[in-house]
RNA sequence: GGUCGCAUAGCUCAGUUGGUUAGAGCGCCUGCCUCACAUGCAGGAGGCCCCUGGUUCAAGUCCAGGUGCGACCACCA
């Protein structure tokens, strides 16, 4: 093959060009698509994290979807039938929320939809209350929403070079992604696995929803001791701390520890709360710490997660009071399940609490007790930590309300065995898994009171009086799916019946959003809906994803395969690390400390941001650090400089023949054997870094420089052996950096090869080598390395050029590194353009080492 | 409080199964426009490998204990 016309090459690298132009080529091409006719061996599956759509575009997306790709791209050389899709998660709570505020609307199940009104509000509609639109209204505003972000993300993955085979995309709340959940629904429920039941469980004020164990947090907040007398009847009191006196309404019996000897006397006894007077229970615990407040305590319906423990082991009366918007309810002192010692007293109290909120009756009763004398001391203020929904600001409530649980605590062993059977990367990230699994609290509650999601395919019988008999559920058959049971009608009853007396009504919930993405594989894959896909992309190769979602994401995920397949669904969990800004705070929206990935594309190209992300050991949480950007932008510069000067050179490749040359191509196929080992690891940092080093020391600025002269000769050995690294080293970098790599190819490499892309070119390997023969010492590279390097030292200290030309030069080494240095003298004294030069032997100097013992240059050229 | 990870040059990090004098890049200093590249090239300075103890002929590397930083989980009386 001729070498290629100087003039045909551009003078600089136009980034933002090429980036455009390869992703329109590779996307003609086909370089990235899956191809289904492949059988499940040769193809590699990805289970591409779904990403939130309704977040903003963030650093830590680049820098993890970046790892992903660039182990999808070494798998595609290696010759796989890549299967990358991409999903966007749009359904769920962070979309409503924008919805809501981008809008300014709340939504208003009961109104009828009117169609949705996708106009801006103007500031001043912001400063009246929120417009009230109907559940399908405010849906089509969360689609119309999502859409533009889906845009966005989609135009920052192409740019960045993201390899995904965009014919498989799509989102969580599509069609076929509500079939797909609606389907497991089914299967969960045929196989006995889901459950729905009214209890006490975690609820968010503010959301009005419930939430499950694995979207709760404990945020440090602070809060108060109050220290309430409570008289014991038959004579005599005691006194408890609370943080929570506004529950002192909802009191329903008193526990210390049973070795307690303050207390021991009183269990079996009643005490009676101070401005309500209900008698109540005082029985012993051990789960009461002695040492913390008074070491009594009263529980109440309910204040935390004991407390509901406690009511159900001792069976006490449930009195709740707070409502599902954090308000207190009113209450009947007096009536049934309300009795009190004194109605009156009682009543005049409560009265004064309810319709506030936790807050206000908090510091309402705290006065009442004050002015009753029942406050012992004033409040103590304590730090302690409480549970929050992640995205929520208000602490949880546990409120009794009917919902829909997948039964998993009695799973713990299988889930456990099932996380053994994974591959995790790094391995220490399985006890994460493990650790999660082992201290699961709940079953997973799955059902959600809000609008923009799955709907649950159920449907409830009415009895006369117009009651939902949630004992029989109508769950919708397999073969209807999927349905809104909101708009479609349950088989055996006419659409009149709706929400009438021995009719049906439709269950208006909708699926927690981990519900829907714990089916990425199967959506991916098709599962009930594509058996025959379903064998050729299940389960997938890897999975990516961060480690904070290890217990939501992944846990989930390998529950749904499990209950429905006695499955695995990946054999690989890929894990990256975080992205922390300079400080090593982890970078958050909220801090302010956000790096958008936009402009760093602009500013050191996508291949300039990869290297950077690659740069990242999994696992390692890595320091936002612009320097290493403009590392990566230096090194792609200097693959278009070197691909240039290599393909420029006139000879014709010949045999390698020449020793540099042998043992030039001898260590360049150790760096290929070590680069590989690492990929097929997943180890992508260690590749590039081997990668780098090699290319920048042993390529450019040695053997480049030591053949020159013999290049420019036109030495076919010279030739071949410059074209040998350039090629195998691109192929090598080419995981990482998509676009320069693609870009030099095609300057030659795509016709000599016949590959016309490098993304689909074979990966390096033994065919590279073949025909070159071993090197009559592999250490003669280093002894040509050293002393040009001696020589390069004398001219730096005489602080003449390097292009100087030497006229005579004495250079000692032992006997053993001159034998090595005499096949590639020649190649040394070129490259330092020494005309004249004698080498001595110097038994004292240590092998490998060499002594510069006179140098005289050319008098300077006028 | 439990679990896990990290600690090496001013900064960001490599350092394979223990094995001569601990490496790279950036930054810094000194030179050099040398015919691919000044986004470059050459040369150089710079390290109680967190601390203490142990195993070993030999420890940055293995073990134990500590310290600091980070993450995940738990902690509502």
């Amino acid at each position: 093959m001729p070498a290629i016309d100087p003039a045909t090459l551009p003078k600089h690298f136009d980034a933002p060009e090429a980036e455009a132009r390869w992703d329109r080529v590779w996307e003609e091409w086909g370089v990235h698509a899956w191809d289904p006719a492949r059988s499940r061996d040769e193809t590699f599956v990805v289970d591409t994290p779904p990403p939130t759509v309704s977040g903003s575009l963030h650093v830590g997306h680049v820098f993890s979807y970046t790892h992903t790709d660039v182990i999808v791209r070494y798998r595609r050389m290696r010759g796989r039938n890549i299967y990358y899709p991409m999903g966007w998660d749009d359904n769920g709570v962070p979309t409503e929320r924008r919805v809501q505020n981008y809008f300014h609307v709340r939504c208003d199940p009961t109104l009828p939809p009117r169609g949705a009104d996708l106009a801006v509000p103007t500031d001043a509609e912001r400063k009246g209350p929120p417009r009230l639109v109907a559940r399908a209204d405010f849906i089509e505003l969360c689609l119309s929403l999502t859409r533009g972000d889906e845009e966005a993300f989609k135009t920052l993955w192409r740019r960045l070079g993201l390899s995904v085979d965009w014919k498989e995309e799509y989102s969580t709340i599509d069609r076929r992604c509500r079939h797909l959940a609606q389907l497991s629904f089914r299967d969960l429920f045929d196989k006995g696995h889901v459950y729905s039941v009214e209890a006490p469980f975690m609820w968010d004020i503010d959301f009005h929803m419930a939430v499950s164990q694995a979207e709760v947090e404990d945020r440090p907040a602070r809060g108060a001791f109050h220290d309430v007398a409570f008289g014991v009847e038959g004579g005599g009191e005691f006194t408890i701390a609370t943080t929570r006196p506004e529950l002192l309404p909802a009191c329903v019996g008193v526990t210390a520890h049973p070795d307690d000897q303050r207390y021991r006397p009183l269990f079996g006894k009643r005490a009676v709360t101070p401005l309500f007077h209900v008698p109540i229970p005082i029985f012993p615990s051990e789960a009461v710490d002695p040492e913390k407040g008074t070491g009594i305590l009263m529980v109440c319906t309910f204040g935390d997660a004991t407390d509901v423990a406690w009511w159900r082991e001792r069976k006490l009366a449930l009195r709740q009071v707070l409502g599902r918007d954090g308000r207190l309810v009113p209450v009947a002192f007096g009536s049934p399940g309300w009795e009190s010692e004194d109605v009156v007293a009682a009543t005049r109290s409560y009265v004064e609490l309810a319709g506030k909120t936790v807050h206000g009756a908090r510091q309402r009763v705290v006065e009442l007790l004050r002015e009753a004398g029942a406050l012992r001391a004033e409040p103590r203020p304590i730090e302690h930590a409480v549970k929050f929904y992640e995205k929520g600001d208000r602490p949880l409530e546990f409120i009794t309300t009917r919902q829909w649980f997948v039964r998993l605590l009695d799973k713990k062993d299988a889930l456990l065995a099932k996380g053994e059977e994974i591959r995790w990367h790094p391995d220490f990230m399985r006890l994460r898994y493990r650790n999660w699994t082992e201290n699961l609290g709940f079953d997973w509650c799955i059902s959600r009171q809000r609008y923009f999601g799955v709907p649950f395919p159920v449907w409830y019988p009415l009895d006369a009086e117009g009651r939902p008999d949630h004992a029989r559920p109508i769950v919708a058959e397999a073969a209807a799916l999927p349905v809104d049971a909101m708009v479609d009608v349950p088989p055996g009853y006419a659409p009149e019946q709706r929400d009438r007396p021995n009719g049906f009504t439709g269950e208006s919930d909708i699926f927690d959003t981990w519900f829907t993405s714990s089916l990425t594989p199967q959506i991916s894959s098709g599962w009930l809906l594509d058996p025959a896909r379903h064998r050729k992309l299940f389960p997938a190769d890897v999975r990516p994803q961060a480690h904070d979602i290890i217990r939501t994401w992944a846990f989930y995920t390998i529950a749904k395969a499990m209950l429905h397949e006695d499955a695995i669904p990946w054999r690989n969990v890929v894990v990256s690390g975080w992205i922390l800004d300079p400080d090593r705070k982890k970078m958050s929206k909220s801090k302010g400390n956000v790096v958008t990935p936009t402009h760093l594309l602009d500013q050191y190209t996508a291949d300039g941001v990869r290297y950077w992300a690659a740069g990242a050991r999994l696992g390692t949480d890595t320091a936002f650090d612009d320097k290493v950007f403009k590392v990566g932008k230096r090194l792609v510069t200097k693959i278009f400089n070197a691909g240039k000067y290599v393909l420029l050179q006139g000879g014709t490749p010949g045999p390698i023949t020449a020793e540099l040359d042998r043992a030039f191509a001898y260590r360049l196929r150790g760096l290929v054997e070590q680069v590989t080992a690492s990929f097929e690891e997943f180890d992508y940092a260690h590749a590039l870094q081997d990668t780098e080093s090699f290319f920048w020391a042993d390529f450019t600025d040695t053997f480049l420089e030591l053949v020159k002269g013999r290049a420019r000769q036109g030495d076919g050995s010279a030739t071949a052996a410059l074209r040998l690294g350039l090629g195998v080293l691109l192929r090598l970098f080419a995981p990482v950096l998509p676009y320069i790599t693609e870009e030099v190819w095609s300057w030659a490499f795509a016709e000599e090869t016949g590959a016309r892309s490098i993304h689909r070119a074979p990966w390096p390997g033994a065919a590279d080598f073949a025909g070159v023969a071993a090197p009559a010492d592999p250490a003669s590279f280093d002894a040509a390395v050293a002393c040009l390097a001696a020589v390069n030292k004398g001219k730096s200290e005489a602080s003449v050029s390097g292009g100087r030309v030497v006229t005579r030069l004495v250079a000692a080494a032992n006997p053993a590194t001159l034998d090595r240095l005499r096949p590639v003298a020649a190649d040394v004294m070129s490259a330092a353009r020494v005309e004249g030069h004698e080498l001595r032997s110097d038994a004292v100097l240590a092998d490998g080492a060499f002594a510069l013992v006179e140098i005289v240059f050319a008098p300077v050229e006028a």
